[in-house]
DNA sequence: TGTCAAGTTTAGAATAATTACAAATTGTGG
DNA sequence: CCACAATTTGTAATTATTCTAAACTTGACA
């Protein structure tokens, strides 16, 4: 449908960010958002970018994923110890997380039902709950 | 009640995991196991040690942790980027983190009911299922 | 109780992910 | 187009952690 203006689409979700759409910006939110949802490390999106043709330094992948994260266009899960991945999904979901691999598969928030949490301690709110489920290659 | 023999627990608990009793592991193993369920990262328990007076390199520290968890007598959690906390209580349990003050406390397993869990991806088996209820300071 | 091999500790180097910096480049309103 | 702020980038710095190889303990047993 748009391949006569590939670029709209998140010209579009800069431009809605305040975000400059540079030709980094542009190329990098293309990787993103446009292969559905995608759970993905600095160093993957970049290892991606330089084979898609894109140049672009890894200190401006980090920094545009951050940006975005401040922008509400991604977040930041952790689960593996020292390495940080980026999700694309912002609708309130969980996540397999396979400790073989390192791969992380979406699970839509319906599909996990908590029916019991305790009080917050004293003083603090509830900001989100975070359920991982850690899976391995059935043995 | 044992201040006659202040090591004769945790000298127990190293003999039943094979792990010689050396001094450092002892006085780690006291610090960590008589002060009820603690969530550490290396750098804490270092710190702890050397005010404790006790000598002990953060090296023999990491080594000791992941031995200790090798053993079954620790786990470690990962809620923080880059940061491993390591947590003494091995019952089945879930924990509130809040991200002001990078605190973790324990939340027994009866109180999470989770009702509804999807199958996991194929050819995975669950290991372990983790909740983690992300709080801040109420504002 | 002394010997010795195996296990343990340690200082310091190495690694890996991430962040900081300051100079060069680019995007944009006027 | 210009001026100027925003952005990018190569490189250095930082942080948590792991590795290494030499020095030191421990425990079995003679
Ligand atoms: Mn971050
Ligand atoms: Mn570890
Ligand atoms: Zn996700
Ligand atoms: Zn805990």
């Amino acid at each position: 449908m748009n391949e006569q203006r590939p670029y709209s689409k998140v010209l579009d979700r800069l431009r809605g960010a305040g975000l400059r759409p540079t030709r980094q910006r542009l190329a990098l939110a293309k990787l993103l958002f446009e292969g559905g949802d995608r759970h993905l490390t600095a160093e993957m999106l970049h290892d991606e970018a330089r084979a898609a043709g894109v140049g672009v330094s890894l200190a401006t992948v980090y920094n545009t994923l951050h940006q975005f994260q401040d922008a509400g266009l991604l977040r930041e899960i952790v689960v593996d110890a020292g390495r940080s991945y980026f999700d694309t999904n912002m609708l309130t979901h969980h996540h397999f997380f396979c400790e073989d691999t390192g791969d992380l598969v979406d699970i839509p928030a319906d599909q996990v039902q908590i029916n019991a949490l305790p009080e917050p301690p004293a003083g603090k709110t509830i900001d989100r709950v975070d359920v991982v489920v850690h899976v391995r290659a059935r043995g």
